[in-house]
DNA sequence: GCCAACGTTGGC
DNA sequence: GCCAACGTTGGC
């Protein structure tokens, strides 16, 4: 099982939104980026465990854990005008951006900041905590993962 | 609201 | 291919 980390903004969708989606699960659209296209794409499996984080939050940190139930797929939303991560470049027959559906695990029992997260000995590569990192979706290690889960309590 | 870091665009 | 300008992300 590999696993992941997921950022949103919690004022646009946190993770109680997940939570009251029908069967917990949403498609994660509106990634504009490549790498994190490549990995929506290519590496992220049924199965696999994605970390949900609140980015532009108070505070940020990961809210709770998700599972990815359907793989990578094209990303509609990109091919509808009318919505806001509409992109012209992107064609319904030839699709630019990805995305795949996750279904919410548990809530954390607390929100692990990332104030916290960066005094934890064993994160300092996590990609989350290397400077400027913009990523929204990125890998996290076997190892990191244990850690994060540990502090959380779960 | 500020601003540093980053990715993309486009002129040359 | 270079690089300046611009737009976005996201912490604070």
């Amino acid at each position: 099982m590999n696993y992941w980390l997921l950022k949103s903004e919690p004022e646009m969708f946190g993770y109680r939104d997940l939570e009251k989606s029908p069967k917990k699960t949403t498609y994660w659209d509106g990634v504009r980026n490549y790498q994190a296209r490549n990995t929506l794409r290519d590496l992220m499996k049924k199965g696999d465990r994605c970390f949900f984080y609140h980015s532009n939050a108070d505070p940020t940190g990961i809210a709770g854990i998700c599972e990815v139930v359907k793989e990578g797929y094209p990303d509609f939303t990109a091919f509808d005008e009318t919505h806001e991560h509409y992109d012209p470049k992107s064609k319904a027959d030839a699709p630019t951006w990805m995305m795949v559906d996750v279904k919410a695990v548990r809530a954390f029992p607390r929100v692990i900041t990332l104030a916290e997260l960066k005094g934890v000995k064993g994160l300092e590569k996590m990609v989350l905590l290397q400077r400027g990192s913009r990523l929204s979706v990125q890998p996290v290690t076997a190892r990191e993962w244990d850690i994060v889960c540990k502090l959380a309590g779960v």
